[in-house]
DNA sequence: TAGATTGGAGAACAATAGGAGAACGGATGG
DNA sequence: CCATCCGTTCTCCTATTGTTCTCCAATCTA
């Protein structure tokens, strides 16, 4: 069964924002963050993800309410892999890792594995995990998440150069910063820690 | 059975508060601690997550109450900070990092923070934090905790040169590897994976 | 243009989660 | 034996919550 274009809202919101309710969210909580000003309205498309098989009501039938899919553990999703220069690699059905508090932020974030070896010098070396929190803005410093003419991603240090223009520095000095109009360059995200197996 | 959000909140804080009391709390302790004026009300909760097996009645019938269920995970004790060329750096009371289990091994792991710069070339920062696994052999190549005439203790890639010496390599150009006579050399642990906030 | 679909507001309803308070009975200590 | 303390059980009450309905606007579609 398809969704309309509001349930996929609704249900996205559920996904990326689970971990922000400490307790699962009642129907006013949810119309209060979607900006509803009817639970019943509310309540139609829930249901509809519960005829999907999207989501589920909680056990105890009432005082509480529904819990997201795959609810017990409220990982963080591991949506794909970044190598520089090209678009993120998506994983087809993005895997939750369980990451602790302490390597998270506040907001919404999400996992991606790191190709290459542009950040080297900074210590992030190919195949390291990296926890990135879902940003538009960043402060100059800050290792982000480009997205390069709408096309490239990747992960660079930021340098608003404070003249419309935006340099990417690569940690990695056998390679070059690269410059382009602000425009061009749309953050994604942040870097919030790192997670390397050996 | 899913436990109700008064049920969830009592939990947490029978959780997290356990410390506090001495004695395992009686109930009009824990009304007084939850602002509950009721001891009735308090104990339907008690009994739902009694029911539940997240904590279990004292044994002593009366007069104590409640106790931790045991078997909640502790997490990796973080015992210190290892420094090039010192003893471990030990934290009187060690802190559980809640490490997910993909990020440990099977056995005994602990946590330490990284102090120097020696083994920036493998990516391991000043401040991050390392998990270990507990070993007292290890392999050529692996990077190890040792311990150095028993005393120092480092994090260095291990080189076992067969001849009943060993060689420490550091990770970084402007250090020297320093080889050992083997009976110099105890190894303390393996590392298993690093985590490094930003 | 007419009908169907989608998305929302708001009222009304039944169920219960959550709490208050009283009472009972076992245990304990003097 | 008495005074307490403490877990337990009971009844009663209320605000909140999920649910169902009806009504309406905007958009899509044939």
């Amino acid at each position: 069964m398809k969704l309309t274009r509001r349930q996929q809202a609704i249900y996205d919101y559920l996904r990326s924002n689970a971990r922000q309710f400490v307790y699962p969210p009642t129907y006013d909580e949810l119309c209060r963050a979607l900006g509803l000003s009817s639970r019943g309205s509310l309540h139609k498309h829930i249901q509809a993800l519960i005829d999907a098989g999207l989501v589920e009501p909680m056990a105890g039938r009432q005082g509480i309410r529904l819990v997201e899919w795959e609810s017990q553990e409220r990982g963080i999703p591991h949506l794909g892999a970044i190598a520089a220069g090209r678009p993120i690699e998506a994983i087809s059905q993005p895997e939750f890792l369980p990451v602790p508090d302490f390597l998270i932020s506040q907001r919404p974030c999400y996992v991606l594995t790191v190709k290459g070896e542009s950040m080297i010098e900074a210590g992030i070396m190919d195949g390291d995990l990296v926890v990135i929190e879902e940003r538009s803005v960043a402060r100059n410093g800050e290792i982000v998440v480009a997205l390069i003419n709408h096309e490239e991603a990747t992960l660079k240090r930021l340098q608003d150069n404070h003249d419309s223009s935006i340099t990417l520095l690569p940690e990695n000095s056998s390679m070059e910063p690269m410059t382009y109009a602000a425009e061009q360059v749309q953050i994604q995200g942040v870097l919030v820690s790192l997670l390397r197996r050996y």
